[in-house]
DNA sequence: CCGATCACG
DNA sequence: ACGTACGTGATCGGC
């Protein structure tokens, strides 16, 4: 037996083009070329030739409209004209093919799948060959039986279905998938089908009648609603048909025979590669049969670090210098120093954790100094009643602004920019299990962490000039770091007996709540499962599960929207979303606020200044930047945070900040005016865009707009905004459109910003925070869409992120010139929480209210809200 | 140690 | 042609 492969050619390289076509920006060699689709087209081909090892092969290609369907001109006048980089990509693409030795098709008047479709059938009808057919058009399928299959493409590898397969999915024979297309349509080929039947319905109609005139034949057994349907569409419905069939008698001039596969012609194959500039194809073929390995060319980035060991007593401490402080755990609070080691010209010098008190001046003297993470060297310095004085280069900041793979570990930037060195877990274990290490490897490391530091400084501050964020660096993130290392060392005072008395009420609650939902269910079961919770729900109780399940679901899925929808069968969904809402108060608000509380009562977090990728703070152990407000009741829990004595707790937060950012950035001059004038944003929004005056905007209409102003920050899709107001695509779409036409110049600024995106490789803020998205370079589209996402959201939230930042910076510097006891205690992205002594609240309030309203001027005024209260509670 | 869930902006 | 909104952290169950 024989086996051919029949490739549709016009597929493939369609495929590639759109897969790495990136809005408008597409893969070019050097002369200017495209070649994106035939990138993956080569590779597509390379990867048959690997898989399937194929004797026989051929790739088909249109030339002309199949005639058939001139009748239906109109319809296939819908398609999009194919761009003309795709186009020309056509030809070199036959070239490839040629090189590779693979046999290649096309007939005047038919297309490729009219070509593959007779020559299916021939494998059919004679009895020495059977074939497999490789595309990604599920129209192909109806070509299976019994001696040929399809191998269906999917954005990840693919699916290979034979009749059995095929009738697992579909519940009909390969043949009725001209019925089901009929039916259902296909967007991405311009057949209509009938409107209102989607692929489900489609395959449960074909299970039971077949074929499409069966159906027609009893339609009237059907409910109201779908005969209805399916009357109105009966036109459409038959031409789809029509369009859907793959035409099987196409006159071929070859035969099955003439298709042998002869192998790569290994010269020119290298010559169109060189001329496509297909580097690691190139790279892939030379390694194949020539053992000649490239000379690696990319040690142009190392970075040679030499260390010159010198005695402490020899260190010059006059000259500026680095330090890194290797110290043994993570969370500082409770770190012990094992070594540090200093570096300038005058070499590198090593002290002992035992001695560090010994050489406290070399950390207060007046040098300037630079280090790695200097907030967590500040605090540790602090805790040993060493002051670090005029430490005004932090390499962990200077990374993060400059966007290199880094984290709270220096050896992950020292390996990224190919200086080799064991991380520090490997070197000394995990938190848990420690290795003992001898001092010699303690010394060579911390030397030459320290060396690292001192070495790359220039380097760096090079690089963060030329990406102009030199101010944003020396004027925000530098003393920004200052400013939370008195955030976490004063730390924030809570209320204990009150945590308790609440830690009891909920255990009662909890209880109670417990053998409710057991008597509910009729058994016992872990609540907190979701495992065993969604085999309670849905089989054992039989309520409905809204979702389709995808083939390979094992389990259930019992997430908030889920159990919302099916709330009203049962009572017990109710008492679970309760019984989760009180466990989550109790184990992380309640329990795990009590776990961090320290001897003086308070709680200190801490801040990471370099971990998001926006340019956001985060907040860890405990994180005060989730603590609960949106439910009357667990909101409660905002009581626990209390001022010191003589205090009220003061909360000054920005209103509206991101959809001002966007304002500014984005010019749009309508939205623009909305904030000038002050009114209900969402409000305002939705009366401009249902066209009615802004008091006849009810609750329904300000739902809507404030849902759409969110997706617009968050790189909208009519999709998810359809899932977030439960409403169908077509009316999210409806209001989007509305959107962009009230609010003119925003989609100009977000096809501006996402082809910038596209050409730079990064996105940028405000004050030129940078954003490398790598995302965006991907094949895969879920990927490469959830980098435009990143592209159109990170200038905007990064923004406010760098406003805010930079108002802490100025008031912490007023509120220090002033000498005011009161202290910024939490920043929560948008607003900031303080402690503020009673005879000084006017002041700061009026201090607050100007430092963070005036730290920088946009397009459209800021706006603060500031409340006080006896807590966090009240001051909200 | 990871995924699910849910707390926040 | 694909699946479906941005950014975080803590806890739990289950492997």
């Amino acid at each position: 037996m024989k086996k051919i492969i029949l490739v549709d050619g016009n597929n493939l390289l369609f495929r590639s083009y759109y897969a790495t076509s990136y809005s408008g920006v597409i893969m070019r060699n050097s002369k200017g070329f495209p070649t994106n689709g035939l990138y993956g087209f080569i590779n597509m081909m390379n990867k048959i030739i690997e898989e399937e090892k194929p004797s026989y092969i051929m790739v088909a290609f249109d030339k002309g409209k199949t005639f058939r369907h001139d009748k239906y001109d109109e319809y296939k006048a819908g398609r999009k004209e194919m761009p003309d980089d795709l186009r020309s990509q056509f030809p070199k693409a036959k070239e490839v093919l040629d090189a590779l030795g693979i046999k290649h098709f096309e007939i005047d008047n038919y297309e490729a799948d009219d070509i593959i479709g007779t020559l299916a059938k021939e494998v059919d009808e004679e009895d020495e060959f059977i074939a497999t057919i490789i595309s990604s058009d599920k129209d192909l399928l109806q070509l299976i039986s019994d001696e040929v299959d399809v191998k269906l493409l999917k954005t990840k590898g693919s699916i290979r279905f034979n009749r059995e397969v095929f009738k697992e999915t579909y519940k009909v024979e390969p043949i009725n998938m001209i019925d089901l297309k009929a039916l259902m349509g296909d967007m991405s080929d311009h057949i209509p089908g009938v409107k209102g039947i989607g692929e489900k319905t489609a395959i449960n109609l074909l299970e039971k009648y077949k074929t499409l005139d069966n159906l027609y034949a009893h339609v009237d057994e059907l409910t109201p609603k779908t005969k209805e349907k399916l009357v109105n569409d009966k036109e459409n419905a038959y031409m789809s048909y029509d369009l859907a069939t793959i035409y099987r008698d196409v006159d071929i001039p070859f035969s099955l025979e003439d298709c042998k596969y002869k192998g790569f012609n290994r010269k020119e194959y290298i010559e169109i590669l060189e001329e496509l500039e297909f580097k690691s194809l190139l790279k892939k073929v030379n390694s194949i049969d020539s053992n000649t390995l490239d000379d690696n060319d990319n040690n142009s980035n190392d970075k040679k670090i030499e260390v010159k060991e010198v005695d402490v007593k020899d260190f010059d401490s006059s000259k500026d210098y680095s330090f890194y402080i290797e110290m043994d755990a993570y969370n500082y609070n409770e770190s012990v120093i094992i070594g540090v080691s200093f570096t300038n010209a005058s070499g590198t010098c090593f002290i002992k954790g035992e001695e560090i008190v010994k050489y406290k001046e070399l950390f207060e003297n007046d040098t300037p100094k630079s280090t790695y993470d200097v907030k967590k060297c500040f605090i540790l310095l602090n805790k040993l009643g060493i002051k670090l004085n005029n430490c005004n280069y932090d390499a962990m900041i200077a990374s993060y602004l400059l966007d290199y793979k880094m984290n709270d570990d220096i050896t992950t930037l020292m390996n990224d920019l190919n200086v080799e060195i064991k991380s520090f877990e490997d070197t000394y274990g995990t938190l848990k299990r420690r290795k003992k290490v001898e001092l010699e490897e303690t010394i060579r490391q911390c030397n030459l962490k320290s060396s690292f530091i001192y070495s790359t400084k220039s380097d760096f501050l090079l690089k963060i000039d030329e990406y102009g964020e030199t101010k944003l660096f020396s004027e925000i993130e530098m003393p920004l770091a200052y400013v939370l290392i008195d955030m976490e060392l004063t730390g924030i005072r809570v209320d204990k007996e009150y945590l308790l008395k609440l830690k009891d009420e909920l255990e009662v609650k909890i209880k109670d709540m417990e053998q409710d939902i057991y008597k509910d269910a009729g058994c016992e079961f872990n609540i907190s499962s979701p495992k065993q919770l969604g085999e309670v729900l849905f089989v054992k109780l039989e309520l409905p599960y809204p979702k389709k399940r995808k083939k390979d679901e094992t389990s259930y899925s019992t997430s908030r929207d889920i159990l919302d929808k099916v709330s009203p069968y049962h009572p017990i969904v109710n008492k679970v979303l309760e019984y989760r809402m009180l466990t989550k108060l109790y184990a992380n608000y309640v329990v795990g606020l009590l776990d961090k509380i320290k001897e003086d009562g308070k709680v200190h977090t801490i801040f990471n200044q370099c971990l998001t990728r926006t340019g956001r703070l985060s907040s860890t152990e405990p994180n005060l930047q989730n603590i609960p407000i949106r439910s009357d009741y667990s909101r409660l829990i905002r009581k626990a945070f209390i001022p010191e004595d003589n205090s009220i707790i003061m909360s000054s937060d920005y209103s509206q900040i991101e959809l001002r950012v966007f304002a500014s950035l984005s010019h749009a001059t309508n939205l623009i005016e909305a904030f000038k004038e002050d009114k209900d944003i969402h409000s305002k929004t939705a009366s401009d865009i249902f066209k009615v005056d802004i008091k006849d905007v009810d609750k329904s209409m300000r739902r809507t707009a404030k849902a759409v102003n969110f997706g617009i920050l968050y790189g909208i899709s009519s999709f998810g905004l359809s899932e977030d107001l439960k409403i169908d695509v077509g009316s999210a779409k409806k209001f989007m459109d509305n959107y962009l036409e009230t609010y003119p110049g925003i989609s100009e600024y977000m096809d501006k910003e996402k082809r910038e995106a596209y050409k730079n490789g990064y996105v940028t803020t405000i004050m030129n925070r940078r954003r490398v998205i790598d995302e965006l370079k991907s094949s895969n589209y879920m990927v490469r869409s959830g980098g435009e996402r990143m592209a159109l959201n990170t200038p905007i939230q990064g923004s406010a992120a760098d406003i805010l930042k930079k108002a802490m910076v100025d008031l912490y510097s007023e509120m220090t010139k002033r000498n005011l006891k009161s202290k910024i205690l939490i920043q929560v992205h948008d607003e900031l929480v303080l402690n503020v002594y009673k005879d000084e609240l006017e002041e700061v309030k009026e201090l607050v209210r100007d430092k963070m309203e005036n730290v920088i001027k946009l397009d459209v005024p800021l706006k603060v809200d500031i409340e006080t209260g006896n807590d966090w509670y009240e001051a909200k």
